[in-house]
DNA sequence: GTCTATAAGGGGATAGAC
DNA sequence: GTCTATCCCCTTATAGAC
């Protein structure tokens, strides 16, 4: 609607990376993110090619590369946007109400997750299965600092007897597989369920009594 | 030692798929099975490439070219010939003893797996996790068929009484996904954990103790 | 059976017109 | 900003000498 001013060509609005963006920049740019999360997701990074992306994104292949330098900028960009998205569920463990009913909302949000955002969990999932090349840094920094606070909470719990013992890393590294594997390993779920049906009812149910005969006090 | 009959250039030997083979050529198989397994496992297969394979197996391409027709007839045959394997853990689980003591024997028997062939658990998710183009027969079948059946077994135990009401099919899923999680996203668990650290017996203790709330009478 | 050389094609990236 | 044409490397696979 109605935007006079972005006739201006040297835009006066801002992206995370304090580099200036044009309207026209800001849609090309969302619509290769986009492209980008679908071709990756379902290749991963080798088997993903431009010319897929390119077609995917609607725009040719000079194109896109006008708005990005290469493949490995895309692929980069695109999964530092989408990390801080991907860890929001967890940030959002904290100490109010019962710490049982939380936990249970964590398994809730990443399922939700799984279902809901099954491309960024497959990004996810071919990056760190072939080693994390390109997010090393981003594991063993924010990553690990996440998981370092929010172990220190269960565990805490744990002492005050509101929960039962257990391991918390492996708590969570549970939680992450469980909730992750009705997104990436999706074929083989229907290949065994039929194609037709939908898992995630019966995993719902499925995790939320796992978790609770875990943990229940 | 001692093999007078295989200066015999037409072996009398066969393998799994009826051709007969030589000495040499079992050996030179062998390797290449070997190599394949660990590129594949590390670069999935667009990432793979026969030059990495042929390098890693000590010859050179057209020579491992010459043992298998193409990039995808040496990933076909080692996935076959791998399946088998990978599906024995479950095949074990059978009505022998206490039912509990069964399944907890088939998640270490799955954690050992991961353990000590975390090449082949990769080798599989990168194929799964790409929507199992190769192997999509596999899993509708004979996978599908066999957890059909274990689920079956599951249910009775439960039915009888044995073990908490569950959900076999997820319950097998379950498995799966937490015993696989320790090879698959190995890059992740020691990035959380540090490099020098052994997730294994921690996540042995936890595995056991979560099956063992979840399905305890 | 194994090698060197090379064909054939895919795919990332650039040049330059518009 | 966008396109067509193209460069060049990488990769699969084959030809043909030894």
């Amino acid at each position: 609607m109605c935007c006079n001013w972005n006739s201006i060509n040297v835009s006066m609005r801002q992206e995370a990376n304090g580099k200036a963006q044009t309207r026209i920049q800001k849609e090309k740019t969302a619509k290769i993110y986009a492209a980008a999360l679908s071709v990756f997701a379902a290749q991963g990074y080798r088997g993903a090619t431009l010319d897929a992306i390119a077609l995917e994104a609607g725009m040719s292949k000079p194109n896109l590369l006008y708005y990005f330098e290469s493949k490995e900028t895309i692929h980069t960009a695109l999964i530092g946007k989408l990390m801080e998205t991907w860890l929001d569920p967890l940030r959002e463990l904290n100490d109010d109400g019962e710490p049982l009913d939380n936990i249970l909302d964590y398994v809730k949000r990443k399922l939700e997750m799984s279902r809901n955002y099954p491309r960024e969990s497959r990004l996810f999932a071919n990056e760190i299965l072939q080693g994390a090349p390109h997010i090393h840094h981003l594991l063993s920094g924010e990553l690990k600092q996440l998981v370092e606070e929010k172990s220190t909470l269960i565990q805490h719990w744990v002492t005050a007897g509101k929960i039962r013992n257990v391991d918390p890393v492996h708590l969570i590294f549970s939680i992450w597989s469980l909730t992750q594997h009705y997104a990436d390993f999706d074929a083989q779920i229907h290949a065994v369920l039929g194609a037709d049906t939908d898992p995630y009812p019966d995993a719902e149910d499925y995790l939320l009594t796992l978790f609770s005969r875990m943990l229940q006090v």
